[in-house]
DNA sequence: TTCACAAATGGAAGCGTTTTCACATTACTG
DNA sequence: CAGTAATGTGAAAACGCTTCCATTTGTGAA
C-alpha cells in the first residue's frame, strides 16, 4: 500500500505539501496541488483514516445509538441520518442497543468515549446527565431525537400537542367515547413518549369535559401485531365499546383497524381510528394520521451536528420542535347515529 | 485525557507492560496485570482506538453495506449482525446505500478501502469481481448475505428450493390456478432474488404440468403497500382469477391478503396465499410461510467473519445454504370446489 | 551445580498522517 | 523604494498506542 511518502517522492513535493494539497487545508499553489493529485491517482494512494484521525483528532465518524433498527420509526430516522452523513463524507457507527439493558449501559463506556466518533446522535434514548456530561467533556456534540436529553440539543415533535390535536380531531367530529392505545410503560422509561402523548390526550378530553375511562386506556408495544391483540380485547366487549380510538403510533392504529375488521366493525362508520407517524402503510388503510417525517428528523439532526462541528455552535442545549402534518384520510368520521351527542 | 503513559507512571510499570496487561496479549504476571488495571481505572483511562488501530493494523470494526435499513429483511439481518458484533467488542459501520446508485458505487472507494474496517458484510448487494478482489487484496474478508458474491463467502437460503417448496405446497393442496408475485426486475440486478425465486416457482409448475400464465406473473416492490396495489389489479378481474398466490415475500403476501379482503374474497376459502420470510405480522394474518430467520443469518455472518479474522480461515469462497422452516398457518387450503381438479 | 529455556519486563522503533514552526518568496502599502 | 503582509514550502515534532528486541529472572532437566 502506497503511503503519503510515496506520493511525495513521486510528485517531487514534501510530505507536508502533499497532505495540504490533498486535504485542501492550508495554502498550496495550483501547480503543486495538481502534481500531488496526479501522483496520488497514479499510485492509487488511499489515505489512512486512522493515521489522519490520530494526528488531527477528527474522525469523520458519528455514532448513532438506537433502540432497534427493526422498528419503523427508528429505521426511518437512521435512513435520514445515513444519507446526510454519507453525503458529508462521514462514516456512521451504529449502536443498535436492543432491549438489552446491561449491554446498553456499557455502550457508552466501551465505545462512545473511545475517541472513535466526533459526535453522537441518540434516538429515543435517555442518557443520564453524567453520561451526557462525559461526552460533552471530551467535546463530542450530542443531539437527541425523539426523547428528552438534558443538556444536549434535541429534536422532537411536540408530542403533547400532537396528541391533543389527534384527540381534538375526534372530539370535533362528535365523538365522546374515545379510547387511547399508547406504548407500554416500559417504553416510557426511555422515551417518555407514551406518557407525554397520553397526557396530551387527557388534556384534550378534559378540556372538552369528556370522561377518560380507565378501561379504555390500554397499552401495546408500538407494533401492529401487539396493538392487534390489545385492540381485540378492547373491541371485544359487545356492549359499550368506544366509537373512536386514538393510537399513539400508526402501526398501533393499523393493528386496531385489523382487529375492528375481525369483529365486523366498519372503519370509519362504526369506529374511527387515528394514529401518529406517517407510516407508508397508512395509505393502504386510509388511515388518518399526523405525519412526523421521521426521515427528515434524521436529516435535521445531522445538519445540526455538522454545524456544531464546524464551530457554528448550534447552541447546545437547544430543544427544537419538529413540525408535523395532519393527514386526513378516511379512517375517521362522525360517530354512529346512536352515539351522537 | 489520560494516556497509557500516565497509567504506566501511576502503576510503576512500563508502557509496554501496561499495554500487554490491558489488552491481554503477551505474558504479564498476575500482579502487574492487577496493578495496571487498578491504575487505569483510577485515572479513567480510555484507550484510543485510532492509535491502537494505527499501531496494530486491526480496527475492531466491520463495515455493513445494506440497501435500506427501513426494510424488513435488511433490518432484521442488521439486528443479528449488530448484537453479535457488539458482544465481540466490535464496532459496526453502517453503509445504508439506498437506491442511489452513484452513491453506492463510491462507497467502496471512499470508505471501505480506507483501512477503516477489518471486514465487510454485504447484504443483498452485488459487488463486481474487481471490487471484491480489491477488498481481498488488502486482506479484508467479505461475507455476503442473500446474494451471490463471486469470490467471497456467502450465506443465503436456497431461494430456488424454497420457492419450489412453496409452490408445491399449493399444488399438493390441489391448486392449479396459481399466480406469483415477485420483486421488480430492478431488484434482480442486485440480489438476483426475484429471478431465482421465480425460476423455482416455474420449475415446480412445470414439474406438475401446470401452466405458468404470464398475466399471473406480476411484480411489486417487496412491500405490503406495493403488493396491495399489484394484487388489486391481479384479483380485480371478476372472471378467471387465480385460486392461489405465491408471494416472494411475506410483506407482499400480506398485501395480497388485504387486497383479497377488499374484494370480499375469503382467505383461504376463496384464495390461498403463501409467502416467504417469517415476518412478525404473519401471525396476525394467519399467513402460511417459509421462515428464513433473517436475524440468524446476520449472526452467522458475523461468526464466519470473526472466525476468518482469527485465522481459522472460514475458507473464503464458500457458499453456505441457510436452513428455512415451513410454517403452516391458515392462509392456505384446498381450492374452491369449482376449481378442483 | 550448570545449562537451556520460558516467563516477565522495559526501551525504543514504528504505524501514517497532520500541523507547527521557520524560512524563503512574492505581493502589496503608502 | 523600503517595509510589511501574505503565500508557499519543507523539516520535524507530535498523535497514542503496539510490538519487536534485548535483558533479566526464575525453573526444571541433565
Amino acid at each position: 500500500m502506497p503511503g503519503i511518502k510515496d506520493v511525495a517522492e513521486l510528485s517531487g513535493l514534501s510530505v507536508a505539501t502533499v497532505s495540504r494539497a490533498l486535504s485542501g487545508k492550508g495554502s498550496v499553489s495550483a501547480e503543486s496541488r495538481e502534481r500531488a493529485r496526479r501522483a496520488a491517482a497514479e499510485l492509487g494512494f488511499i489515505p489512512s483514516y486512522h493515521a489522519a484521525s490520530l494526528a488531527s483528532g477528527r474522525t469523520q465518524n458519528v455514532g448513532v445509538v438506537v433502540p432497534s433498527v427493526h422498528r419503523w420509526y427508528f429505521s426511518a430516522v437512521v435512513e435520514g441520518i445515513s444519507a446526510t452523513l454519507l453525503d458529508a463524507g462521514f462514516d456512521l457507527t451504529l449502536y443498535n442497543v436492543s432491549e438489552d439493558d446491561h449491554r446498553r449501559r456499557n455502550i457508552l463506556n466501551d465505545f462512545l468515549l473511545r475517541k472513535r466518533v466526533d459526535a453522537v446522535i441518540a434516538i429515543s434514548l435517555e442518557l443520564d446527565e453524567t453520561e451526557i456530561q462525559q461526552l460533552l467533556a471530551i467535546h463530542r456534540p450530542i443531539v437527541g431525537i425523539g426523547g428528552p436529553l438534558a443538556g444536549a440539543s434535541t429534536i422532537r415533535i411536540d408530542d403533547a400537542g400532537t396528541a391533543r390535536a389527534a384527540a381534538n380531531h375526534l372530539i370535533q367530529l362528535g365523538h365522546s367515547k374515545i379510547a387511547h392505545i399508547t406504548g407500554h410503560a416500559m417504553y416510557d422509561q426511555d422515551f417518555q413518549l407514551p406518557g407525554t402523548r397520553q397526557q396530551g390526550f387527557e388534556a384534550a378530553m378534559n378540556a372538552a369535559h369528556l370522561p377518560v375511562r380507565p378501561e379504555w386506556m390500554v397499552t401495546a408495544d408500538f407494533t401492529i401485531q401487539g396493538a392487534y391483540a390489545t385492540a381485540r380485547k378492547l373491541l371485544g366487549a359487545t356492549s359499550d365499546r368506544p366509537t373512536a380510538v386514538f393510537a399513539a403510533s400508526d402501526e398501533m392504529a393499523i393493528g386496531t383497524i385489523l382487529a375492528a375488521r375481525d369483529f365486523g366493525l366498519r372503519v370509519p362508520e362504526d369506529l374511527s381510528v387515528i394514529g401518529i407517524d406517517g407510516h407508508e402503510l397508512g395509505e393502504v388503510f386510509g388511515l388518518t394520521t399526523i405525519d412526523q417525517d421521521a426521515r427528515g428528523q434524521g436529516t435535521l439532526a445531522v445538519e445540526l451536528l455538522l454545524a456544531g462541528l464546524n464551530g457554528n455552535s448550534a447552541d447546545p442545549g437547544h430543544h427544537r420542535s419538529y413540525p408535523t402534518e395532519f393527514v386526513i384520510r378516511n379512517s375517521t368520521a362522525v360517530p354512529p347515529a346512536a352515539d351522537r351527542a
